[in-house]
Parts: C-alpha cells; structure tokens; sequence
DNA sequence: ATTATATATTCAAATAATCGAATATAGATA
DNA sequence: TATCTATATTCGATTATTTGAATATATAAT
C-alpha cells in the first residue's frame, strides 16, 4: 500500500514531473536538467533525491558529473505510467517547452566545450 | 501541468487511494465506503470530496444515499491508471482485505434490513 | 413539526512538504 | 597542496495537508 502511496506522492510535484519526463526521453545530468528547466541547482538536486528515494530514477557518477535516467518500472503502475511519460505528456505545451529547451542543452554543453577547447 | 500534478496529488493518499480501488470494483455509497474501510465519517466525505474535485470520481444521490463511482477517465493516464486500479492494485494484500469487506458490507446492508424488516 | 439518518463542512491543532540561502562534499585540475 | 566545478545537504521560514471533534445540511419517517 504504502509503495503505491509513495509512488503517487513522488510524482504529485511540478519539477518532479517535469524532471520524469525529460528523462523519459533520455539519460541526463543534474547540470542538463538545471539548464533545461532553468530552475537553481539546489533545487533540481532536491527533487532529484526524492525520485531517487522513490525508486523512480537511477543515478551513475562519471568524473563530476551524475547522470540521471528512469530507473526499472517496479510493477505494472510504473510500466504504465512511465510509457505515458514518453508518448503522453511529452505532448502537452508545458513539458514540449522543457523538451526542445532540453534539446538545445544537450547540443551545446558550453562549458565542457570550452574547457575542451582550451586543452587542444 | 497542473491537471497532472493534482491527478497525482488526489492520489497520493492511502485512504483515496483505498477508495478508488473500491470504487473500480463498483458504485458505493458512503456508508458503505466506511464500514468497507472501517473509518470515521468525516473522514471519508472528505476524501470523497477531495477525489470529486479532482475530477476522479462523480456521485449522485439516491434518497439519503449518495452513491459515489469512478468518473469518466479524462486523458491517456487516468485511463491507464483506472485499468490498473482494477487489474493490479486489486491483488495486493491491503487492498484484497477491503475489497473483502466491501463485498460482505454491500450484501448485508444492516440498517436498510433492520428497518425493512420493522416495515414488514 | 419533530426526529432520525446520511452526508458535508468548519475549526483549530498537528504534521508534512517546499523553498532559498548558505554550506558541505567529492572528484578534477593546476 | 590549493583550487575549481558539479552535486548534495542542512537550516529556518513558509505554506500546504491531514486530522478529530463538533456542527450543519438535506432528505425521510413519524
């Protein structure tokens, strides 16, 4: 009981929405996902940890960055509702906007541009 | 964005979500929602009313009794969400208890009995 | 008209969730 | 070692949610 409960009460929250659906299109780090929802890092982070407590996201350390992406539907709930993360709600306005400003993100990480710029 | 985030909020509460794996079985009253989950009046009216405001949930009265049933699912989710509701929750333990109770509450409605019978 | 029953609402208290600002940590670089 | 960068955590303040107890409303029965 308590798991579907908690399930429902990690999504009931606009940035953690939003964050589910930007990675239900792909793995991303916590910077990306700043960049993309133009929200401040503590933030971000914040809801981070609360989908990660649920179960809801996995996390991978590479250098100093920690790449998030979903986790494995824990049962038939999850298998559903993470699919209509993808082919639903990716076509509502709001998260369209957070989905091409993603985009854009990812094609110009600008500061390891420009660190890998000054190494060559 | 909203619509989604209070779908998920009305749902993030043990005791709608007991009443919505209720409801999915079958139009209740509120009586019968009580004896089925054992609790205090006040309490389930205002779930009910919180479910109702959400959209998730319509009643229509009928004498005293006002019966509550599952509303229309209003996009992809809620839809995918109801079918889970009946398919999937209805299989974990907590939630096989109350529909139990339920059954044996709908087949022995105590009152309408006890006054049916002082009629007769 | 009074009483009884089913349901809804109000109120104040308790609990939980969210936030910005500041600080801490951990890995990379110099 | 000292410093930088990405991410996480703590703190106190604010806001939202849930609750029991009491009360209100609406229909039905006498």
């Amino acid at each position: 009981m308590k798991q579907y409960v908690d399930l429902f009460k990690a999504l009931s929250d606009e940035t953690r929405l939003r964050i589910m659906v930007l990675l239900s299109e792909e793995e991303l780090c916590v910077c990306q996902i700043e960049a993309a929802l133009e929200l401040p890092q503590a933030k971000v982070s914040r809801h981070l940890t609360v989908l990660r407590y649920a179960g809801l996201v996995k996390d991978r350390r590479d250098g100093l960055w920690i790449y998030y992406s979903l986790a494995e539907p824990k049962n038939e709930i999850e298998k559903n509702l993470f699919e209509c993360f993808r082919k639903c709600l990716r076509k509502e306005d709001a998260f369209k906007t957070d989905l091409s400003n993603m985009k854009k993100c990812i094609a110009k990480p600008l500061d390891l541009v420009a660190r890998m710029a000054k190494k060559l």
